[in-house]
RNA sequence: GGCCUGAUGGCGGAGUGGUGACGCAGCGGACUGCAAAUCCGUGCACCCGGGUUCGAUUCCCGGUCAGGCCUCCA
């Protein structure tokens, strides 16, 4: 099996192969780092992680490089910025910082490179230049245009003529563009913003031009693979390819172009407890990051997405069952008093072969035939665990983790997981509760135990009674 | 108006030319002091109309509906 990726260039799947095995690169549009992200704005952010994560595993963690930008030069930041009366760059680092902090917390691994804007300018400005040498650009009053009748295949990747484009067109053309299909590479600053120098004058660059000079700078072209949302498809794009493709004089400027669907908020299908809840931020006080993980995942990556309460409550509760089964191997192995084997590798390896779990992410990222390899592997662990078969248990367990892990998954203990809501005193105050329901129940006093169930109840605390003692979690949230 | 997607059971959501994935919720049973968790069992799902075929949810044509993009929103 190997790994196949829809290209949205050919319209077509097909099975990817790097340029250079031990150098991949991916490019993926990141966020303007003006507000705090919302939730839509993770969807590619999980996607291309676990992508990151898949390519990783097949060509190895040093073989992949992987960038990410952030936009630091934008007229809401500079709104922001004016607002607040700070530093524009108060407001980037602020923003950024919370962007990581939220990205990190849904399970995203750090790109191996998140270049900046305003990190960037000379290269940007240099390849304005070239692009203008090349005669692929052109300047007029104070702004820099690029030439999209200089580049013949512009239009190709959304797949949109360009007589069509200019005939559907909404907005006035400026009066200095040869062509209505023209953009701006370079453009004066307004009073009070920042600008930095070029030779078409003080200004600052247009919003196509920084993934290009980026990506040439941090990765060069052609790239393997450049991600986004679908919406980024034109003009974004398309201009970004008739930019590189010109500066650089080659033919590709990204060998796979793959593009996640848009997450809808149905604002009017979010249940109460949720309200309009749209920021992660926000999110990730209700719920945890592995659960707006998988919400982010349920669904195929190309398929648009609506996000609702009852997706996220679905996904937990998907989650809850997997590290069920962790909980489970613990408790009963610490019930048995028995110590599960030590693992052979090649072991785990073949029974995570077996799951299909790979095998489907590496079908274009088919992440509902991953969870349903993961259940399966999480149903194996089970019937290892009632037939008392250890070294199954210790085998198996290991490849379910090993699976989840992969895709970002069951990285928490479990009793975290469902106790993770729960500050030291409400524990604390759990434990002397279940204790003194022990003793109640060990003396058969029925209506005392049932009695301090409701107390724990209370608590937002529901109790499992084993043969060992009991094990607690806290309820969902309804 | 142009371009492009999609329509699967109560919900989410894969997939396939002929044995109805998987998860959530529901129902019946086992287990339990009662529960919970777990296990077993259970549900006549593939938008409409044509066509191709021995046979279509799966392929083709048409329709309806929904969604996205059309110059700086991932």
């Amino acid at each position: 099996m190997t790994l196949s990726l829809y290209d949205t260039m050919t319209r077509s799947k097909r099975a990817f192969v790097p340029r250079d095995p031990d150098r991949v690169t991916m490019y993926v549009c990141g966020p303007t780092v003006y507000n705090f992200a919302h939730i839509g704005n993770f969807r590619p952010v999980v996607v291309f992680d676990l992508l990151f994560r898949v390519l990783r595993e097949t060509f190895g963690e040093a073989a992949v490089l992987y960038a990410a930008n952030v936009t630091d030069v934008d007229d809401k930041i500079n709104r922001k910025a004016a607002d607040e009366g700070v530093p524009i760059a108060a407001v980037t680092d602020r923003y950024l910082s919370a962007y990581n902090a939220d990205a990190a917390a849904l399970g995203a691994l750090r790109p191996t490179f998140q270049p900046r804007v305003t990190e960037t300018m000379d290269a940007i400005v240099e390849m304005i230049g070239r692009l203008v040498g090349n005669g692929a650009a052109y300047a007029a009053e104070g702004h820099v245009l690029f030439d999209t009748q200089a580049f013949a295949g512009y239009g190709k990747l959304s797949g949109r003529p360009m007589d069509e484009m200019i005939a559907g067109a909404r907005v006035d053309v400026a009066p200095y563009k040869r062509h209505p299909a023209d953009f701006v590479l370079w453009k004066p600053s307004k009073e009070n913003e920042p600008e930095w120098e070029s030779p078409w004058g003080p200004g600052r660059p247009g919003w196509h031009i920084e993934c290009s000079a980026m990506i040439e700078q941090v990765l060069g072209l052609p790239i393997d693979i450049h991600g986004g949302g679908i919406d980024l498809v034109f003009p974004h794009h398309e201009n970004e390819l008739a930019q590189g493709c010109c500066a650089d004089k080659v033919d590709t400027y990204a060998r796979w172009w793959l593009h996640n669907g848009f997450l809808n908020m149905a604002e009017e299908k979010m249940s109460k407890s949720l309200g309009n809840v749209a920021l992660a931020h926000e999110l990730l006080q209700t719920y945890p990051g592995e659960a707006i993980r998988w919400a982010l995942l349920a669904g195929h990556y190309r398929a648009p997405l609506e996000w609702t309460g009852e997706l996220i409550e679905q996904a937990k509760r998907s989650l809850d069952r997997l590290y069920g089964v962790l909980q489970d191997v613990e408790r009963i192995v610490r019930d048995q008093s028995v110590t599960l084997p030590a693992v052979d590798p090649a072991q785990v390896e073949e029974h995570l072969k077996t799951s299909g779990l790979v095998a489907a992410l590496e079908d274009d990222l088919n992440t509902p035939a991953a969870f349903s390899a993961l259940f399966a592997l999480g149903a194996g662990v089970r019937s290892a665990l009632t037939a008392e078969q250890w070294e199954a248990v210790a085998v198996q367990r290991a490849a379910l983790l090993k699976a989840a892990n992969l895709m970002g998954f069951l990285e928490q203990d479990p009793n975290a997981w469902f106790q993770g809501a729960a500050d030291e005193g409400v524990k604390a105050k759990v434990e002397a509760l279940i204790a003194a329901r022990a003793e109640a129940r060990a003396a058969k006093n029925w209506p005392e135990a049932d009695r301090i169930r409701v107390q724990l109840a209370e608590l937002n605390v529901e109790v499992m009674d084993g043969p060992t003692g009991a094990t607690w979690r806290i309820k969902e949230q309804a």
